[in-house]
RNA sequence: GGCCCGUUGGUCAAGCGGCCUAAGACACCGCCCUUUCACGGCGGCUACACGGGUUCGAAUCCCGUACGGGUCACCA
C-alpha cells in the first residue's frame, strides 16, 4: 500500500521549529518509502486563522527545501486542502454520525459548562461533559431553540472501552474511553472542531500514518472513536516528542526564536537547520552528523526516533551552521550577506555594483570560518570597510605605545605605497620583510600593524584585511593613528 | 486533580539482558599549531533519577516512588 503522510498546520502564526521538524519527519518518511507527501491547512479558528500565516508556513517549508507532492498550493487528487473549504464534506458526515445515533445536538450555555467543569474539578474528577443533552426529546429541542440558542453537536463516547492507539514510536498506549466526555464536534457557527476534521481529512486523503507532535496524543482516542463510529480503519500514528527550551518546557514565542523565519533573518542556511531538526527526536544508526537532506531521507526511519523529549541547543545549531558555511562558495555566502551590509549602511539599497560583489566575496572568504550565522558580518565589515579605524580599547592601547612603533610603521607605510598590488600573497612576503628588515618578532609587528589599521587586538587575517580595505584606506587608517596616538 | 507520555554526563544522544569499569557530537578545560582570536589536531572532565523485584547476569524486563512534560476548550 502506498504511503501517504502529512502536515496540517493550523496557520495561525508562522512556522515553529517544531512544526518545521514535523514537517520534515513527515517528508522524509514519504521519501523513504516512496510515498506521498501531503500538506493542508486546518484553518477552522476562524479567529486566529489568516492567510498570512498560511502564506508564511509555505513559504518557510519551500525555505528549508521541504516539498509536497499534494496539497495546498498544488493541488491533487483529494481537495481541497483548506479546510475552509471543506464544510460541506464535514456537514455530510456530521449527518452520518447524528443519523446513527453517534453524536447529538447539544444546547448547553457557556456558563452551564463553566459550572460543571468547576464541580467536577472540586470533587477530584476530569472536568468533562457529563452528556446532559443526550437524551433531549423534540419538545426539548424546540424550546431551546425557541430561545434563540444555537446548538453544538457532541460526539456520544460510548461507556466502558478501552481505546488502543498503535503508536509507531510509544508502541500501544491505551485509554479508557469512560475519561473522556462527550466532546463537540461541529461548533454552533457549523464549523467543525479540529478532532473531527482532522479525521474527515485524514480518512478521505487516504493518510496511511499520522505523524505529528506528542501534544496530539492525548487527542488520539477521540479520533479513534470517530474512525469506529464511521466504520473507518484508523491510520497508524507516531507521536514525536516536543522539543524544550534551556528550562525544559515547551518551546513557545518566550524563549525568543522559535520560528524558521527568525533564523531566516539570521542569516542561517536551511540545509543547517534541516540538519539540526532532523537529529532533535532523531538520531541516525552510525556516527556520521551531517546529513543533506537527500541522506536524511534515505536514512530516516521511525524507529530511531527518540521518545523523550529534546532540548533545542542553540550551541550546537551554531557549531552545524559554522560547518555549513564554510563549505558554501564566498559568492553564495556574499549574495546572502548583502542584506546584512546594507544594514550597516556600508551598501545602499540598490544592487551593489560588480566591485561591491568583489570585494563582499572578498570579505566573506576572510571570515567564513569566524561567523556562525551570516548577520554576524555586521560585526565585521569595519575590518575591511572605510578609512577611520575602531578607537583601541585597554591593551590595543598598550601596544601602540611599544618602541618599535616608529619604524615598523614608516618601513610599512613605504611597502605598502611601493607595492605594485597589494595582494594576499605580496601583504604576506611584505609583512616577513618588515620583521626582517627590523630584525623584531612577529609579534611586534603584526600587532601594532593590527591595532593602528582595526584598533582591535583580534579579527580576520592582516593579509586577508589590507588587500581588501585598498591602499588608499591602510595609509589613511594607518595616519588617523599616528595623529590619535603618537602624538 | 484525572488520564497519557517520558527520565543515560550541562546539552543532543548510542545502547534493545552478558561485547558497558557505558559510544559519538556540542559545550567546557588543557596542550599543540599560530602574529592574536578563530579554524584544525590531540587529550581531559562529567551520566544509567531513586527503591524494590525477575535473572547466573539489568542502563536494558516488571512494579512502586520521585521528578519533568502533555492533555482534559464551541484552540489546533
Amino acid at each position: 500500500m502506498e504511503i501517504r503522510v502529512r502536515f496540517a498546520p493550523s496557520p495561525t502564526g508562522p512556522l515553529h521549529i517544531g512544526g518545521a521538524r514535523s514537517a520534515l519527519f513527515n517528508y522524509l518518511w514519504a521519501r523513504k518509502n516512496k510515498g506521498t507527501f501531503i500538506v493542508r491547512s486546518e484553518d477552522t479558528d476562524l479567529e486566529r486563522s489568516s492567510r498570512e500565516s498560511e502564506h508564511n508556513i509555505l513559504e518557510s517549508l519551500r525555505w528549508l527545501n521541504i516539498q509536497w507532492g499534494e496539497g495546498i498550493e498544488v493541488g491533487g487528487e483529494h481537495g481541497p486542502y483548506r479546510q475552509t473549504d471543506r464544510l460541506d464534506l464535514y456537514r455530510e458526515y456530521t449527518k452520518k454520525l447524528i443519523e446513527s445515533g453517534h453524536a447529538y445536538l447539544c444546547y448547553c450555555s457557556e456558563e452551564e459548562l463553566e459550572q460543571e467543569r468547576k464541580d467536577l474539578t472540586a470533587k477530584g474528577e476530569t472536568p468533562r461533559y457529563m452528556g446532559k443533552c443526550r437524551h433531549l426529546t423534540q419538545e426539548q429541542r424546540a424550546g431551546f431553540e425557541a430561545e434563540g440558542r444555537k446548538p453544538v453537536v457532541r460526539f456520544r463516547v460510548p461507556e466502558g472501552q478501552a481505546i488502543h492507539i498503535n503508536d509507531q514510536v510509544r508502541g500501544d498506549v491505551v485509554f479508557e474511553s469512560d475519561g473522556i466526555g462527550d466532546y463537540v464536534i461541529v461548533k454552533s457557527d457549523g464549523i467543525p472542531t479540529y478532532n473531527f476534521a482532522v479525521v474527515i481529512d485524514d480518512t478521505t486523503m487516504n493518510v496511511t500514518q499520522v505523524i505529528r507532535g506528542e501534544e496530539h496524543l492525548s487527542n488520539t482516542p477521540r479520533q479513534v472513536l470517530i474512525y469506529q463510529a464511521l466504520g473507518l480503519s484508523v491510520p497508524e500514528f507516531a507521536h514525536i516528542s516536543l522539543i524544550m527550551n534551556t528550562e525544559g518546557r515547551k518551546m513557545s514565542k518566550r524563549d525568543g526564536d522559535t520560528a524558521v523565519i527568525d533564523y531566516r533573518k539570521k542569516g542561517y542556511l536551511p540545509e543547517a537547520i534541516v540538519n539540526f531538526i532532523a537529529l532533535l527526536g532523531w538520531s541516525p544508526s552510525g556516527e556520521k552528523e551531517f546529513y543533506t537532506l537527500d541522506e536524511l531521507a534515505e536514512e530516516f526511519s521511525l524507529e530511531r526516533v527518540s521518545k523523550s523529549p529534546a532540548v533545542f541547543d542553540f550551541q550546537k545549531l551554531n557549531y552545524i551552521n559554522s560547518h555549513y558555511i564554510k563549505q558554501t562558495e564566498p559568492e553564495r555566502l556574499a549574495q546572502l550577506a548583502i542584506p546584512y551590509v546594507q544594514q550597516v549602511g556600508v551598501f545602499s539599497a540598490e544592487e551593489p555594483s560588480a566591485e561591491q560583489q568583489q570585494w563582499l566575496i572578498g570579505v566573506m572568504k576572510a571570515i567564513a570560518d569566524k561567523i556562525s550565522y551570516l548577520a554576524e558580518v555586521k560585526d565585521f565589515v569595519h575590518y575591511f570597510h572605510g578609512d577611520t579605524p575602531l578607537e583601541p580599547q585597554g591593551e590595543a592601547l598598550e601596544v601602540l605605545k611599544g618602541e618599535q612603533i616608529t619604524s615598523v610603521f614608516e618601513l610599512f607605510r613605504g611597502k605598502v605605497q611601493e607595492v605594485e598590488e597589494l595582494s594576499e600573497a605580496t601583504v604576506k612576503t611584505l609583512l616577513k620583510q618588515i620583521t626582517k628588515e627590523l630584525k623584531l618578532g612577529g609579534k611586534l609587528v603584526y600587532m601594532p600593524i593590527r591595532v593602528a589599521l582595526t584598533g582591535q587586538m583580534h579579527g580576520p587575517e592582516l593579509y586577508d584585511i589590507i588587500p581588501l580595505l585598498g591602499r588608499e584606506n591602510v595609509l589613511k587608517r594607518l595616519e588617523i593613528t599616528e595623529k590619535r596616538h603618537l602624538g
